[in-house]
DNA sequence: GCCGTTTTCGGCCCGACTGTTTTCAGTCG
């Protein structure tokens, strides 16, 4: 996204939360994030837009198109300006604090003066709150286990770790009597790269049992609310699980409803309303005889709603909804769409498996083509050499004979230093199938120089895909500041492959820098990074997130037939030299 | 504040659970 786009999101969130904490119109505050939403969506950079052109953003009007035009005119809207000096950044901070909304927040400030956590907290230890309204002793209890858990989490987990567990519950809570179907739904099945908290749905006509079933189970460390239709817990490592049992009827409505996005599910159900239909998880209604009209199957409620069916990693409101009325909606790249792994280590450097493991494990996965990249020797602590890969490569044409029905590429993974160079002179590279290329180090370089960086290791006739792009390692190292548009460019002008790598703490480039680069006419290449046996299935990860960038089967050269492929991996500026 | 094959005014998605309540407000998703 823009980075304009990005400061205007915040800037509008944030302005919607000091209106809902002053006690605004809550219309009002929706009006706000939805147009923050749409602002983030928005292709173009807003900075560069005039005030009619803004307006023109659905969900902007005229009111907001101002305000944005005064944001880049001056710097700052007077209006928010004014917000912030009524209410203290520390009390939009309390909101953070999990059961605690704006209201209870502008009670503390309101009564007590009460502007920051720390002093919440401190209010709540000296027993200041006695008498305040609505604030018992089970509202105190709560505040400080929330902050508790805001201090010590952060709340949100790795893909793979929320993933790992839904699978372990699902599979748990299917055995157990009366349970008709179980299912995990919310972010983890719109494959968003973080997952806040878990959601699974189950059918039964009595949910007694599998709420029982639930609270019982070894992993949970905590029972945070527990009733008939819905039961909330929290795992030994933080994550809250939320499990909504529904009666077998209500299913498809149930699992439209628990997918989300909020949005995505504000769309719909808008979309029923305008129909003269109620939509909530139990089902699609008429309104007026309050009739159950369907609700078994998503693809019903969708069809109800004159809707194809919208695969989940679509459903954010990002304009999925305007396309699946015009019947446009892509054709997703699935896992079983893949014929191959273009980038992968053995032994040789960093990988733990060996090369003929690592192709055993490969070929059960059904793959046709299959390249090992292992590190080049700029990367000094993998101690690579000429003759080293110049024997795995012997060893791998060989092992080419052996394998029927999956043929075998010899890459590597070249690093980008700091100018944009990499390990090999010309005639070395020409030796390989295919060059993965990426930034391993200098990942603080200006903006400017890391665009020039990136743009020159695409002009290298040899580097047929930019690897893990940004170089981000969620939750501990920031990506890398380049213009990316221009990279982009420079990526569909070379023929070079944008890597989606399937690492869960990398999914680099994520899904809207896919969404970008794929109107530039960039192809992708949906890797596993591999390093070792186990890693090699994580490329679902990957295919999720190709899925959240709108790709089709025909952006991933990966899905190619190797003939297609190997053409495309000669790249224009190669061919004839 | 936004928006319009019902509308330029009057709507705006819907339901579950908790805590502090004598019937419901606040929070969450």
């Amino acid at each position: 996204m823009p980075r304009a786009n990005e400061e205007v999101e915040a800037l509008l969130n944030e302005y919607a939360d000091l209106l809902s904490i002053t006690g605004g119109d809550g219309f009002k505050v929706r009006a706000y994030e939805k147009a923050a939403r749409a602002v983030a969506g928005h292709q173009e950079d807003v900075s560069t837009l005039s005030a009619k052109q803004l307006r023109a953003i659905s969900g902007v009007g005229s009111s907001i198109a101002d305000k944005i035009a005064e944001y880049f005119a001056h710097g700052q809207v007077a209006v928010i300006e004014e917000a912030r000096t009524r209410i203290p950044a520390g009390v939009r901070e309390l909101t953070e604090i999990p059961t605690l909304g704006p209201k209870k927040a502008m009670l503390l400030y309101e009564q007590l003066g009460i502007a920051s956590i720390d002093q919440l907290v401190d209010a709540i230890q000296h027993e200041r709150l006695h008498g305040l309204k609505g604030f018992g002793p089970k509202t105190a209890e709560n505040i400080l286990h929330g902050v508790d858990l805001l201090r010590s989490s952060g709340g949100r987990v790795l893909i793979d770790v929320a993933m790992e567990l839904a699978e372990d519950i699902v599979a748990q809570l299917s055995t157990v009597d009366g349970v008709e179907r179980c299912a995990y739904a919310g972010s983890l099945r719109r494959f968003r790269e973080t997952i806040g908290d878990v959601d699974i749905l189950a059918a039964a006509e009595d949910s007694g049992p599998v709420m029982a079933a639930f609270r019982a189970l070894d992993l949970v460390a905590e029972v945070i609310a527990s009733g008939e239709k819905k039961t909330s817990i929290r795992t030994a490592k933080g994550l809250q699980v939320d499990l909504r049992v529904v009666p077998l009827e209500s299913w498809g409505a149930a699992l439209q409803y628990f997918t989300g996005s909020q949005a995505h599910n504000i769309r719909t159900r808008e979309m029923a309303v305008h129909a003269k239909l109620k939509l909530s998880e139990y089902g699609l209604f008429e309104v007026d005889s309050g009739e159950l009209i369907v609700s078994r199957t998503e693809e019903e409620v969708y069809q109800r709603l004159g809707l194809p069916w919208i695969p989940p990693p679509l459903r954010e409101d990002r304009g999925e909804v305007e396309a699946a009325l015009r019947g446009e909606l892509p054709d997703l790249v699935e896992v079983t769409d893949l014929r191959g792994d273009l980038h992968t280590h053995t032994d040789l450097t960093d990988g733990i498996a060996s090369l003929e493991e690592m192709l055993e494990a490969a070929a059960t996965r059904g793959y046709r083509y299959y390249a090992i990249t292992d590190h080049a020797p700029n990367l000094v602590m993998q101690r690579m050499t000429d003759e080293k890969m110049l024997a795995q490569r012997e060893r791998v044409r060989e092992l080419d004979r052996a394998y029927r029905g999956m043929r075998l590429l010899h890459g590597t993974e070249l690093n980008i230093d700091p100018d944009g160079e990499v390990d090999w002179p010309p005639e070395f590279l020409a030796g390989f199938d295919l060059c993965v290329a990426s930034v391993h180090s200098a990942f603080t370089q200006s903006r400017a120089d890391t665009t020039r960086r990136l743009v020159r290791a695409c002009e290298n006739p040899h580097v047929n895909i930019l690897g893990h792009l940004t170089g981000r390692q969620i939750g501990h190292r920031a990506p890398i500041d380049a213009d990316f548009d221009e990279v982009f460019r420079a990526c569909a002008r070379t023929g070079t492959a944008l890597e989606v790598n399937s690492f869960p703490d990398r999914l680099d480039v994520r899904d809207e820098h896919i969404l970008h680069a794929k109107r530039y006419g960039v192809k992708f290449s949906i890797d596993s990074d591999a390093h070792s046996i186990r890693d090699l299935a994580q490329i679902r990860y990957g295919v999720g997130t190709a899925q959240r960038g709108w790709l089709t089967a025909d952006d991933v050269i990966n899905t190619w037939p190797l003939t297609r492929l190997r053409k495309f991996l000669r790249k224009p500026s190669a061919r004839g030299a």
